[in-house]
RNA sequence: GUGGGUAUAGCGUAGCUGGUUAACGCGUCAGUUUGUGGCACUGAAGACCGAGAGUUCGAAUCUCUCUACCCACCCCA
């Protein structure tokens, strides 16, 4: 590697032209699906004040304790990078007044977020997530509808084995009491606890479930259910969810001890994991945070919604060999030799380029050799070599560079319009070039 | 923050227990009789062997430190 200076940054990405169709692939498929679902895109700021990450995601979090990039401009305020997207959101949700612009309203975003952890594969300190969010709804339909969009962005980009699992964590009331018995059951077995364990005990005992130290886990096995604990609410909130799954023939696994590291959550939460990317197999996780915009406003008002890890869903796409949508290539390489007739490639080209075809002509100076097989190596699906004689002539043999098949095409004002029609016809049928050109000089 | 692994041209690799012009494949660029690609052939460019110290007559090869990357813990998308 040439040596360079300034090195980026630990847990940041370049996404190389060669690689950009598999972000425009899923940037569209996650778009189209949201729309088709109602959603409407949002955008907001890369940074927000700290104190809505503490407020929303929580004081005690991993995320806002020890993950948070904080920035500060002289004087002001601290400010700091997203760790997600959702408290943003729903910041801009209120801030903009869109409660009161008819219910629910259902926002989705495309956004990096920023997290100082150590990376590994498929955790990024700057990673992509796409979300949505639903607010203004309690209806366990509308937990229906936020978890089908995603399976159905999962089944559309071709992904297998990838578990969908749910659980609840009740509201405020229920929760309190289960964790009043988690704290009972544990505290017996205090000595046995790894260290960070003693912490949760005390500040969130729901993590303790998921501790994966052999001797905490071994106890956590025998740990009381949350789902035991649920109140009447609660629970049927989570049974109704569960009929509308199984009637949308969306499989789906209960797993009591997901616990979502993020305060916000209540009632239904929900991950869908792949085998396939290494120990970060979370490709979308979400769920409901009815309380959440209540702490940011003052307002009550239900909410849910999920996000989805960009890169992990490329990843496991890219481990599960499924493919991606091709990026075009170009459509004629207008070669030349001589300075008139680079002249006339280039005013080809310019008016080529206007009506949206993809032409490419010299511009390092190349023999023709070369310029064809630099057209080779654009994909180009058509060439045409201008010279003297072709200038002369006022016309130029048209390739097609799949076929090797050449036929003169008018070097005039008509260029443009017939090779138009010739790109469009190829792609509805694939006629022969000789056919084609006729055809449409005739006209 | 804690572990383990790796670090040689754009990419992928070779380089045995230290020995003097760092090799190979792919890629890139140029050319193969004067104006047409995909194959083949020829040639060229491109690496102070991650950075910094040390051992030695001599280090890509040994030692130490640092940095980055990869994997795992943790946490989550």
């Amino acid at each position: 590697m040439a040596t360079l200076k300034v090195q980026r940054p630990n847990g940041t990405k370049d996404v190389v032209p060669s690689q950009m169709y598999k972000w425009n692939t899923v940037e569209a498929l996650v778009k189209s699906h949201a729309e088709a679902y109602g959603f409407k895109e949002i955008r907001i700021p890369t940074f927000e004040s700290t104190s809505l990450f503490v407020r929303s995601v929580g004081d005690t979090t991993d995320v806002v304790q020890k993950e948070m990039y904080s920035v500060s401009a002289t004087g002001d305020e601290g400010y700091t990078l997203r760790p997600e997207g959702t408290a943003g959101t729903i910041r801009a949700l209120i801030e903009n007044g869109l409660l009161n612009d008819g219910l629910p309203q259902k926002l989705f975003y495309v956004l990096s977020c920023f997290r100082h952890e150590k990376p590994q594969a498929g955790r990024l300190r700057e990673f992509h997530q796409f979300g949505v969010e639903m607010a203004g709804t309690k209806d366990p339909r509308a937990d229906a509808e936020v978890i089908s969009l995603a399976k159905s962005i999962l089944d559309v980009a071709g992904l297998r084995n990838i578990q969908l699992n749910i659980n609840s964590i009740g509201c405020p009331e229920c929760r309190a009491q289960y964790q009043q018995a988690l704290k009972d059951y544990f505290t017996p077995h205090i000595d046995k606890l790894c260290d960070t364990c003693h912490t949760r005990l005390e500040k969130n005992p729901l993590r303790l479930l998921d501790c994966k130290s052999e001797i905490c886990s071994e106890i956590a096995k025998d740990a009381p259910s949350i789902l035991d604990h649920l109140c009447d609410d609660c629970r049927g909130h989570f049974e109704k969810l569960q009929g509308y799954l199984t009637a949308m023939g969306i499989e789906y696994k209960i797993n009591d001890r997901i616990v979502r590291g993020l305060d916000y959550y209540t009632k239904t939460v929900f991950e869908f994991v792949s085998e396939d990317i290494g120990s970060q197999g979370t490709v979308c996780g979400g769920g409901r945070y009815d309380g959440l915009i209540e702490t940011l406003s003052d307002k009550p008002c239900p909410a849910l919604g999920f996000g989805m890890g960009l890169e992990r869903l490329i990843l496991t796409m890219e481990n599960q060999g499924v493919e991606f949508a091709e990026e075009e290539s170009c459509d004629i390489y207008i070669g030349s030799m001589g300075d008139a007739a680079a002249v006339k490639a280039m005013q080809i080209c310019r008016a080529l380029r206007a009506d949206g075809v993809r032409a490419e002509c010299d511009v390092v100076g190349r023999s023709v050799r070369a310029q064809m097989k630099y057209a080779d190596k654009l994909g180009a699906k058509f060439s045409v070599v201008i010279g003297d004689s072709e200038l002369e002539a006022g016309k130029a043999a048209l390739k097609d560079m799949k076929s090797g098949e050449q036929n003169d095409i008018p070097l005039d004002d008509r260029f443009g319009s017939v090779f138009n029609a010739l790109l469009i016809s190829r792609a509805l049928e694939d006629d022969g070039l000789e056919d084609a050109l006729g055809g449409l000089l005739s006209e």
